[in-house]
RNA sequence: UGCCCCGUCGUCUAAUGGCAAGACGGCAGACUCUGGAUCUGCUUAUCGAGGUUCGAAUCCUUGCGGGGCAGCCA
């Protein structure tokens, strides 16, 4: 192996430009459509606006991949833009591990970075402006009576008390909330709409609640802060958004969006709504994801167990796996569970390809070959990627002893096992084959410590020996030229497919980490960097943990091999 | 029991009034110096009832089922 590291980078590099979606879906049949009547001029203009109040998870993903997506096939554009109206749940911590997660995709939002704070001041002008045409009035109700006066799903709501108060009085009030003259919750701006609608979202809803909270970005400028529903469709008129694509429980929302458009008088956009992820042995919300870290379930956001976008990108996901998943889970209206077999197999459809092997030891078991002699040392040639020739070969060292998986060693073989045991044959991956002629068995608890065997100096990888042909092949290190690794094993989160409900906790998996100390692994991986993925031979796709360091390694697990025995046995 | 949304293989998505298709999963086999990869075959679906139509997964009515909505959250 020339250039450690290098080569294994293969898999880890820079996002390559995403490719064009395959698959049509409803939301590309309206943009079709609208391009034929002229609707938005030929234009296709999306954004992806996130509230930077926790980290980004697959669901985020699709999202992303369908925002940035339309915009990269119908050659138009994708704004980013932060939903910031809450200061006191937003950090800049978020926005920025936001940023980082969506340019990890592979997309870019160019000169497009917005924050619904920068329309702050003009969404203040534009609430003047709903108040001055009697469209919006202060209301000094407190919370628990607004709730009062709304009614209910069955019931009508009541009118406020303040809900008649003249235009200039409402401006005043309106301007002295800005200025800070009244407390908390005291006061709120609200759209003079229908307190009787059937759409609760329509019973004259609070555009302005009084906060004082430092925002990330405006700091203390502001005490009043425009709630979501007011500031949205605003926000996406400002940019000429053509296609404001969401998730399903906004529906009910478009019809307010559409009425303070209409009511300003300003441009529209087409909100689209799409239903969301959901993914089988996992949580999806970012209140339950941000309890499991706040818990101590798992060690954080990036996690490699759980669903988010660092989470995934530390346990060995690639950006093309992830954007070929939303490619292939489609978009549509109906509420679903996508299983994250799926997910799985557009890892190993993506590493497949790309990932060079290596041979790894996981739990060793110490063989030796005692016809092989004691001082005897070769170069064997080991194939990078069966996939892909033009990744070449390296030189691996093979000794008198060994280490082989405690796995492929049975005393006691059950039908149909193909690897070692005692009188048996196998190959040894690029190298012999060997007959086991006795194991070693520790005095105390009865347990093979070792096993013996005796090599065929005419089976060598590549000798066309005639005939001789061994069911099976393992992976093998060499005892005195491995290096010495920490590897972990991770499974899914939850033990059931839906992990919904009250009792969602009792839930997370015991197996879903395992970690594996002193396994073995060949000697070419001692400079891999963090992010560095690659096949384990016969055990699956594994990348460099970013707590790796040279001379201390560690793997994680990123999803096992297909494994056609695991399943006979099973049985 | 108000309003809104949704019901197609086990799962996800197609079929845009004209042969219900693909992917994942599952099962069986071929091949294999990774029980990997690859290849082949099989498996299984239009929620029910009416209506419109030469023809309905698609349009209409209705029933049933699932989901969302009563934050000064997004």
């Amino acid at each position: 192996m020339t250039k450690p590291g290098a080569e294994h980078a293969a898999a880890g590099g820079a996002p390559e430009s995403p490719d064009r979606s395959e698959h049509k879906n409803f939301i590309r049949d309206i943009i079709d459509q609208d391009l034929k009547t002229g609707k938005f001029a030929g234009r296709v203009h999306t954004r992806f606006p996130p509230e930077p109040n926790g980290y980004l998870h697959i669901g985020h993903a699709k999202s992303i991949c369908l925002n940035f997506g339309l915009a990269r096939d119908y050659k138009g554009l994708c704004n980013l833009r932060f939903d910031d109206t809450n200061p006191a749940r937003e950090e800049v911590e978020y926005v920025e591990s936001i940023m980082n997660d969506v340019r990890w995709l592979g997309f870019d939002w160019g000169d497009r970075l917005f924050y619904a704070s920068d329309y702050f001041e003009q969404l203040f002008q534009f609430a003047l402006r709903l108040i001055g045409t009697g469209k919006a009035y202060v209301c000094d109700l407190d919370a628990d009576q607004v709730r009062e006066f709304r009614g209910t799903l069955t019931e009508p709501g009541k009118d406020s008390p303040f809900r008649g108060r003249p235009v200039e009085e409402n401006l005043d009030l309106f301007r002295r909330m800005r200025n800070g003259e009244f407390p908390d919750g005291s006061r709120t701006l609200r759209a003079k709409i229908d307190m009787a609608s059937p759409n609760l979202n329509m019973r004259d809803p609070v555009m302005y609640r009084i906060l004082r909270a430092t925002h990330h970005r405006t700091g203390d400028t502001w005490c009043i802060y425009p709630m979501y529903d007011w500031a949205h469709g605003q926000c996406d008129s400002i940019e000429t958004v053509t296609h404001s694509i969401c998730t399903l429980e906004f529906t009910d929302h478009r019809p307010l969006y559409d009425w303070f458009l209409d009511a300003l008088g300003i441009y529209r956009s087409q909100q689209i709504e799409f239903a969301r992820l959901n993914l089988t042995y996992t949580v999806m919300s970012k209140r339950k994801l941000l309890q499991l870290v706040q818990d101590g379930r798992v060690t954080g956001w990036d996690d490699a167990r759980m669903p988010t976008i660092s989470g995934l990108r530390r346990r060995g996901y690639t950006p093309e796996a992830i954007r070929n998943f939303a490619d292939r889970i489609g978009v549509a209206r109906n509420e679903s569970t996508s299983d994250v077999a799926l997910l799985e197999d557009c890892l190993r459809d993506d590493l497949n390809k790309r990932a060079p092997r290596v041979m790894a030891v996981l739990r060793p078991l110490r063989l030796v070959i005692e016809n092989y002699d004691d001082a005897g040392l070769e170069e064997l040639d080991a194939v990078n990627n069966p996939e892909d020739h033009s990744k070449g070969v390296r030189k691996v060292p093979f000794s008198r002893v060994l280490y082989i998986e405690r796995d492929d060693f049975r005393e006691n073989p059950p039908k149909k096992y193909f690897r070692l045991s005692p009188g048996g044959e196998v190959r040894l991956r690029y190298a012999y084959i060997i007959k086991c002629v006795r194991v070693v068995k520790d005095k105390a608890t009865g347990e093979v410590i070792e096993v013996r065997c005796t090599y065929d100096p005419g089976s060598k990888s590549g000798m066309q020996q005639s005939g001789r042909r061994v069911k099976g092949t393992i992976h093998w290190v060499s005892a005195a030229h491995a290096l010495e690794a920490e590897v972990r094993l991770y499974d899914r989160l939850f033990t059931v497919e839906d992990p919904g409900g009250e009792n969602w906790k009792e839930l997370v998996s015991p197996h879903s980490l395992e970690v594996l100390k002193g396994c073995k692994v060949e000697p070419g991986l001692a400079r891999v960097q963090a992010q560095d993925r690659m096949q384990f031979e016969r055990l699956g796709y594994f990348c460099v943990d970013d707590e790796s360091r040279e001379g201390a390694l560690v793997f994680n697990r990123a999803v096992t091999l297909r494994d056609s025995w695991a399943k006979i046995e099973r049985q």
